[in-house]
DNA sequence: CTGTTAGCGCTTTCAG
DNA sequence: CTGAAAGCGCTAACAG
């Protein structure tokens, strides 16, 4: 129908009708139905986007880079959450199948790989963020970790750090699995000797009680690696109330530099990405679009670390 | 056609073709289509949420609760994020009528009462969370601004501090304006005399630069209370690097008690909401759900904060 | 340039 | 209990 034509400024119209239409329109208040016309069409305009956990400053972040190149492209995200649950992660996929959503971007997945590929070639595009995916599934945005730990390694190393612990978290994700293998291998790169009772794991509220016993059962340690910036304020804080003074006794490095790490006191030395987080969700959402419109470039980028050298490790 | 009742579990059925059925759609990798069901049934089963910024910690946390709820009950989310942006909050709200959400969620509106209500009744539904709305045009969930404040401003007077100052935000959202008035309210409640030059403001990450000149300006200050704990983050740490000790010179009082809170050091006072926030993300879900399904009982929740005493504000 | 028509894939109503 | 048919509001292809 006429309508049609003007609401999507295609085909040839006079502009008298042109007017007329809109006008009528705006009398009656009328609004297109989306879903009728993502029927037609087979295009929803729908971007569906998982992550881990919405409340953590890390996806928010990515989140909201994401978000805001949707909006302007004229996408409409729709958002799943798994609160790291393997099989809320598969069931919200198989949802985003039945939205027909016009792609799916999946941040820091806990699905194995074989699993998560076989999800996302069903769908209609993919990328993912910091998730291993078999090649040709989706395109892939990833962090360098084996680089960035060699930095932190190096650098306490260098300040004559000999006894070097890490904090991570469980080995589901990417980061959390490459971080703790990367650690080792920086360890051994570097000369330095392997602890295994030096290598703990916690939640990511854990970081106060786990780095206050491992100083405690360890208190030759004087340099700890962690997996995040609010892990690594935990350490700051156990270092505090056992009274070991942080940079000289202990040295503490985080990983993100999130708001809070220049402002904790003292202040903390963290791995920061080339790119902001926005920038990071900004970056993947494009490459998604890209493999929506079939203008697809590439299917890998990989983002460095910077180290940010400040009080709790110079 | 058949099909559609077995999917649905509705009208009788024999177990037989029921089976059958059910067999055949799983060798075909039949997935149903949603975007045609929710054409058919006029139910799109979908929520638009609306929230000023995804990656604020605060923020983050309702999201996860609400989004849980939702997904638990069938429905899901699109999420919209203004930045703040009034026209952009606009443009998302019209959006949202178009894909006929069946329900939308505002956080935090920048919208006046006049202008947000006139958008949430063409909704269908309709719940906010600390936003200014007419009675009728949603359900409201909401803090109260005036108790908590007086609670903080009660405990920095009953403990001596006789200069009192507040670090704030833009008045454009509901607690922005509430707390400061409310501060300026309790202040003379308690007899402590108003100073307009000691109420300052700043942006999420304007804490540390506002607070330092705040102290330097006036030396005289021995109590700060901020619009959230970031803010207070910055103040703990300008006082640190101006040399005035906390809570010894200076009292620090933060609002939201987010995780680093009791990390900090010294550890954050500061007022915490008597529900998590999750659980208010859940609890205006559930007002949502409610409202759609016309089961709806209370039209307003009013929630109280208590006050967390830690080592800046003893 | 503008009206008509046939679907998009589902639900719902009405017969069989 | 199961098939057939109409229709949700839009787009796209085809005539006028």
């Amino acid at each position: 129908m006429t309508v049609s034509r003007v609401l999507n400024n295609k085909g040839e119209i006079s502009e008298a009708t042109r007017q007329h239409v809109l006008s009528v329109m705006h009398e009656m208040g009328y609004r297109p139905n989306r879903v009728a016309r993502s029927l037609a069409t087979a295009k929803t305009l729908k971007i569906g986007v998982i992550v881990p956990s919405i409340s953590s400053a890390y996806y928010g972040a990515v989140l909201e880079g994401a978000e805001r190149l949707f909006w302007d492209r004229g996408y409409h995200m729709m958002l799943g959450n798994t609160g790291e649950d393997i099989r809320r992660e598969q069931t919200i996929l198989d949802l985003f199948e039945e939205d027909r959503a016009d792609g799916v971007l999946v941040v820091s997945s806990h699905l194995n790989s074989a699993v998560l590929s076989e999800y996302l070639r069903k769908q209609r595009a993919a990328v993912v963020i910091n998730s291993e995916v078999e090649a040709g599934a989706a395109c892939h945005v990833r962090t360098n970790e084996k680089q960035s730990m060699a930095k932190a390694v190096e650098h306490l190393v260098k300040s004559n750090r000999r006894c070097l612990a890490y904090v991570g978290t469980n080995m589901k994700t990417y980061a959390g699995r490459q971080r703790q293998n990367c650690f080792v291998a920086a360890l051994q790169e570097f000369g330095a000797s392997v602890r295994p009772d030096l290598i703990m794991s916690c939640d990511r509220r854990g970081g106060y009680v786990t780095a206050r016993q491992l100083l405690q059962e360890h208190p030759e340690v004087d340099g700890v690696i962690c997996f995040n910036d609010e892990i690594a304020a935990g350490a700051l804080r156990a270092c505090f109330d056992l009274g070991r003074d942080v940079p000289g006794d202990v040295a503490v490095i985080g990983y993100d530099d999130i708001f809070l790490a220049e402002l904790l006191n003292p202040s903390l030395t963290t791995l920061r990405l080339c790119l902001t987080k926005r920038e990071v969700g900004a970056l993947a959402g494009r490459m998604l679009l890209e493999r929506i419109d079939g203008s697809s470039t590439c299917d890998e980028v990989v983002l460095d670390h910077e180290l940010v050298v400040r009080e709790s490790a110079p």
